[in-house]
DNA sequence: CCTATCTTGGAATAATCGTTCCAAGATAGG
DNA sequence: CCTATCTTGGAACGATTATTCCAAGATAGG
């Protein structure tokens, strides 16, 4: 009998991801949401809620579109430390050209905003932590079979710097960082987990 | 003739520091700011401006006061690699204990908000961003003179990674992340500069 | 076609945003 | 003490904030 939705949710939360991501959620407005996805405030709150939820619900589905893809290859490449030099190639070009270049990470941003520091967000901001950590850490437990790890690394301690080291080049880069100095600084951490002469 | 200031400007200046440091710029208004401060607006925008020129001053405030102490003990310290470990302890424990706890870093954290675009605010990050890097570089020099640096290290590349492992503290700690992990993931990068026999 | 039920557009809410303004108060040189 | 000049308190500004509400519109089962 009702009436159903005049437009895709699905669409909608895209576009708030685009907005939060670039401008930042803090300073968004949800007129900036009405006008950007063309719907009505009616239709917004009643599908979404109010802002905070919203804002959990963009962070979700970037973590679904962008980070969830990427950290997926990482776990999957069995190249072992070339697996990690190429996620990181591949983060810095998206983080410095391209169209979002100069926006950094929603994850990452919220680290540092107020909505951070929200029970309900920073759950978000710890999973999406320990999903990468555990991706570098696949990555590297396989460099350890291949023989590319120097002895005695403890290789949590290792994906945990390297996460470490994702997060500053998604910081840095949104302040215009050049994409040759992000790579010298990873490049410069994986170089101190790996033998000598895998290192190239 | 005229009437002089009722107030100290450097000590109003602080309690904004801690009010943007805590809370965010962004989120806090300049309500927010009279109420902290005791003062009027009338007596906020004739010394100081305007809010953004607020936060910049905020920010200048910040590093005189919290950053550049440290690090001109960074680059003074003629220790090298304990050099730099002592920086990282001191940094962990004031981000994950005592009264500035899980509030990060002011630096880091406007890299992530919209303020952080600013051309004005983005000169002072990249001066931060210098600063840190060539202290960083300066306490390398000496552990290279005194045979602590594995061969090969570019000091220039390895200073970048330490920078921005800083940053990344930084931003994990306003989250709650565990001291014990952070510094677990510094030591590692720091262990992979330094020679075999240098590590403890 | 009718009607129950949802959706939608848009007005209206109260609160808060940064900023401005002015009269009243305070100060120090003459 | 007087007065020129700055500071101060606080009201007021229009704009914007997130959110609510309701009548009008749209849909699909009966």
């Amino acid at each position: 009998m009702p009436d159903i939705k005049h437009f895709d949710p699905d669409t909608t939360l895209d576009q708030v991801v685009r907005l939060f991501w670039q401008r930042g959620a803090e300073v968004t407005g949800i007129a900036d949401v009405v006008q950007a996805t063309g719907l009505s405030r009616s239709s917004l709150y009643a599908t979404f809620g109010g802002k905070s939820q919203l804002q959990a619900a963009a962070l979700g589905r970037y973590r679904e579109r962008q980070s969830r893809p990427v950290f997926e290859a990482l776990a999957a490449d069995t190249r072992g430390v070339p697996a990690i030099a190429a996620f990181f190639e591949r983060l810095v070009a998206a983080r410095c050209s391209g169209e979002h270049a100069r926006w950094g990470c929603l994850v990452t941003n919220t680290h540092a905003t107020a909505s951070g520091g929200l029970p309900e967000i920073r759950e978000i901001l710890d999973r999406h932590h320990d999903a990468l950590r555990a991706a570098m850490r696949a990555a590297l437990e396989v460099a350890r079979t291949k023989g590319q790890l120097r002895a005695g690394l403890k290789l949590g301690d290792a994906a945990e710097a390297l996460t470490l080291q994702a997060y500053a080049v998604n910081l840095r880069s949104r302040a215009g960082a050049e994409a040759a100095v992000l790579l010298a600084g990873v490049r410069a951490v994986l170089d101190g987990f790996t033998t000598t002469e895998e290192r190239r």
